[in-house]
RNA sequence: GGAGAGGUGGCAGAGUGGUUGAAUGCGCCGGUCUCGAAAACCGGUAUGGGCAGAAGCCCAUCGAGGGUUCGAAUCCCUCCCUCUCCGCCA
């Protein structure tokens, strides 16, 4: 959600902002909207003012045994006239656009508008392909009878999936892994918040009201979590936090839950895009003056489980058009995957940290108190990562000509066994 | 699911139709006192918004949204949440 102040001041700073996102103007529609809305709340104010005034001599002249009718009068008057200016939807109008346009981008965000056009930071670790031909998970996952997508179909439909035995196990292990490593490390707090929650959480971080169709919603009128971003930032909405507080770095690990419904057609083989996956998220409640170096350490954070379990990756600074709606800026980790693409392999995203500045704090209204009056936090979220997607890249590297997946040591103890080497079926 | 009670400022807690945006206590901030601190005393202390250059004026908010009324924290309706008892249950 944007400011309208801000607007009024730098309405060409705001469009400019629009532009880089390939997005029309739109300083000048809010303006005029704001302009109205403002005048007609003059007036309204006004007229309740009057009102208030006129009550209470009502109320001063009846104890006086007085007749009031006089001043009745001309309340009922102001009533009507207020009531037809209560009708007005400006202010519903007003605050829809200013919630309908996405997140202002830091200056360092790279021009561009597709994927192709995002910025190559860094590649730590050297991305190879075995010295025999690659699999991809899903071969080396029904090869060693460990994954069932036959069953996932069975069960739920398309993009769902059954995994047993080690591979089951696996996704415990791994989660694990991260959420220690991050608690332990990096002073993030485990949390276990709900899976389901109401659209105003939704609304918080900006899933709604544009992207409903990206949701699952129950029949009571909650919605499933698309990661948990969503529980863990709004635990500060509507706070006033104090300054000490600074920065609250939350993490937890969730099923997400996703329509994908813009998706048809895209990556239909495998885990790599499934209704439903689970993953370790990062979240930080930064003071303002620290959130872009918060970003930095979180993708840090995110980067070092990648490193421990030896997985090659790269990071890619997101250029204007692929950011995030709710982004100020945004990070990508790819992680390599030697079994896509046809065994050529291919860089897939495993963790995206994104700088939110104050958008889903207002939104949330989500306050820190200062030396002159509250001021919004910022908030950060990045995957610390994504569970499916790190099974797979395990799988991806650290197969064998067998079939069999060896373990980076990390997981060793977690696993109880460094070898994951299937299942007579 | 059934029956009942309740949601008031950072916290506790008064307040059941008329200057109540809200007593009182605690907390917090500033001051006096003190070598310093504590105690004591004095003063201040909600949020959002509109107008104004500013001082300031005004509007809204007592869980949320409607309604009744000249006037609502107080009455009515719907919803949300909390608590107690019963039932069911991992």
């Amino acid at each position: 959600m944007h400011d309208i102040r801000f607007i009024r001041e730098n309405a060409d700073a705001f469009d400019a902002a629009l532009a880089r996102r390939g997005i029309a103007p739109a300083a000048a529609k809010i303006l005029a909207l704001d302009k109205e809305w403002r005048a007609l709340q003059a007036e309204m104010q006004e007229d309740q003012h009057r009102r208030n005034v006129l009550s209470k001599e009502v109320g001063k002249i009846k104890s006086e045994g007085g007749d009031a009718s006089a001043q009745m009068a001309e309340v009922a008057e102001l009533k009507t006239r207020l009531e037809t200016h209560n009708n007005s939807d400006l202010a519903a109008r007003l605050d829809a656009e200013l919630m309908n346009y996405p997140n202002m981008l830091d200056a360092h965000v790279p021009d561009g508008e597709e994927e192709a056009d995002n910025a190559l930071l860094r590649e730590v670790g050297e991305a190879r392909l075995p010295d025999f031909p690659a699999k991809d998970h899903v071969a080396l996952g029904e090869g060693l009878g460990l994954m069932d997508f036959g069953l996932g179909a069975k069960l739920a439909g398309a993009r769902f999936v059954v995994l047993r035995g080690d591979l089951a196990k696996l996704e415990r292990a791994i989660a694990t892994f991260m959420l220690d490593t991050h608690t332990q490390e990096f002073g993030y707090v485990e949390h276990l918040p709900p899976f389901l929650v109401r659209g105003a959480a939704m609304a918080g971080t900006g899933q709604l009201p544009k992207f409903a169709e990206d949701l699952f919603q129950t029949t009571d009128d909650r919605w499933l979590i698309p990661t948990a971003e969503v529980p863990l930032t709004n635990l500060v909405a509507g706070e006033i936090l104090d300054a000490a507080e600074l920065p609250m770095r939350l993490t937890a690990y969730t099923p997400c839950f996703r329509a994908e419904a813009g998706a048809a057609g895209r990556d239909t083989r495998g885990m790599i895009r499934q209704h439903q996956f689970s993953k370790v998220e990062l979240v930080s409640i930064s003071h303002p003056d620290q959130s872009a170096d918060e970003l930095e350490r979180m993708t840090n954070c995110a980067e070092t489980i990648l490193q421990r379990l030896e997985l090659p990756y790269r990071v890619m600074h997101l250029c204007a058009g692929d950011t995030g709606f709710s982004a100020r800026s945004t990070y990508d980790i790819e992680v390599w995957l030697p079994g896509q693409n046809d065994g050529k392999g291919m860089y897939r995203e495993i963790s995206s940290c994104s700088n939110c500045g104050d958008f889903q704090a207002r939104r949330m209204r989500a306050r820190l108190k200062t030396a002159d009056g509250n001021a919004l936090v910022h908030t950060l979220n990045g995957s610390g990562l994504a569970v499916g997607r790190t099974m797979i890249a395990l799988m991806e590297n650290g197969q064998q000509a067998d079939g069999s997946i060896v373990l980076p040591k990390a997981l060793h103890p977690y696993m109880g066994g460094g070898r994951i080497e299937g299942m007579a079926s």
